[in-house]
DNA sequence: CGGCCTCTTGACTAATATCAAAAATGGTGG
DNA sequence: CCACCATTTTTGATATTAGTCAAGAGGCCG
């Protein structure tokens, strides 16, 4: 099995899958929407019992504050699940905001019980992900709790490298990424301004440089110093279960 | 069926409990242990299988940072789950600190799914908690993030009473409350001399006072106007299924 | 060409941390 | 009951971080 979507090449990290496993998983991704770029696909109204796996491109997912502030909870990229609490639960607390044009399959909740019912390993393994999906915002509310500016932007460029290298996109040295300054400021918890001079800062440092959109690691084991970046959280090296 | 533990009150709130769930659910808090305040119950080890219901007293969750600062992750009251996460999933990525001696009932992992698979309506509402848990972290990440050390106080306090209030603990006016400020500011990401600056100026400003161990509501809807505190978050108000 | 993003920079300001130390508080052994 | 110790709360003075305001520069698109 060579050709895998993110999402099956993701779970293989947590879950040793079967053919028939990933051919369920597989089956998961018919319904291909594309969504475009800036106009939020919000969970509520008709689609509440629907959830997404995200194909191709980056969405974030906020919250707005009553004073117009925003904090984005975190990004999703392909292999990532949007919304997928909220085919269980009703509960849709916040909004999702696709940063490029996306596609993603739209999961409908009878098929992901069903998937579950028969595949109870491909049910395990989508647990494992969820759970270190919220071990992200754990870690991400560490970071904005208790690191200064440059190690939660040094934290958090390394994070997301990480993650993008489990799914098989971007390399040791660096990845593309579409974000712009005002999103990193959303997600940190810092102003645009100081977010430009933040990276200003680490690019003459000659630790990362994110510039056109992409992010080159200049040198990563400083940086990883700088940012106290311990991946354990994301690293389950190798399928736990066989 | 009057006398109920925490955990059934508040599971009573989402989902309409039978008698026989609520049985079940009692049947769970056998193995009742005490653990002393300030004494680590960590999530590793041979306890790796349990996760434990607190059934009396304060903890809270945690991540030490390297420099040695460390990110109150969530507080756990009466009727809340202690490493839920752990028991289905193995990453013990925090550490639990009992803030004052507690009771807390040990659950086994073949308990727990025992229970799932016989009540599947007692699955769902611990599903519900499970979520609202994750949610209230996600808030938390946007107070951190976002507002400033007034608000960020003042919805704290507020969200605690609304939770205590969910297991019939205090009441409009107030609760009692062990936190140290230390506490409040591992919590809050401000430092402690902060936190009494705060204290002292929500007190002066006739909003709150924290004393004594003692949290009094002065004026509960300023208060909540300063905080922008909405709490749909934590409010399901009336079982959903019935 | 003109408008709209995004990025960049400078000057100034506000919020919060840090350092230091004194007053309460509560528990403990004598 | 008292003396002592550790913890918690309180306050002041000062330092640092990050935010706000303002403005210009470079791209991209219609």
């Amino acid at each position: 099995m060579t050709d895998q979507s993110p999402l099956g090449r993701k779970l293989s990290a947590f879950v040793a899958l079967s053919d028939a496993e990933l051919a369920v998983l597989a089956g998961l991704h018919q319904r291909r929407r594309v969504f475009v770029a800036g106009r939020d696909l919000v969970h509520q109204g008709q689609s509440k019992q629907a959830a997404y796996i995200l194909a191709s491109g980056w969405v974030c997912s906020y919250k707005i504050q009553p004073d117009g502030s925003r904090q984005i909870v975190d990004f999703q990229i392909p292999g990532d699940f949007l919304g997928l609490r909220s085919v269980l639960l009703r509960t849709s607390d916040h909004s999702f905001e696709p940063i490029v044009d996306i596609e993603a399959a739209e999961v409908l909740a009878s098929d992901l019980l069903k998937a579950f019912a028969d595949t109870p390993r491909l049910a395990t393994a989508i647990f494992w992900a969820a759970s270190r999906d919220e071990a992200m915002v754990v870690e991400h509310l560490v970071g904005v709790g208790r690191r200064d500016s440059d190690a939660r932007m040094a934290h958090f460029l390394l994070e997301l490298g990480s993650r993008l290298a489990l799914v098989g996109i971007g390399s040791k040295d660096g990845y593309d990424c579409p974000l712009t300054q005002y999103h990193l400021a959303d997600a940190l918890g810092l102003s645009a301004v100081h977010v430009n001079r933040v990276l200003r800062q680490l690019r003459e440092r000659g630790l990362v440089t994110f510039r056109d959109g992409h992010v080159s690691f200049d040198d990563r084991d400083r940086l990883a110093e700088l940012a106290e970046f311990d991946s354990t959280y994301l690293d389950h090296e190798g399928p736990l279960l066989k």
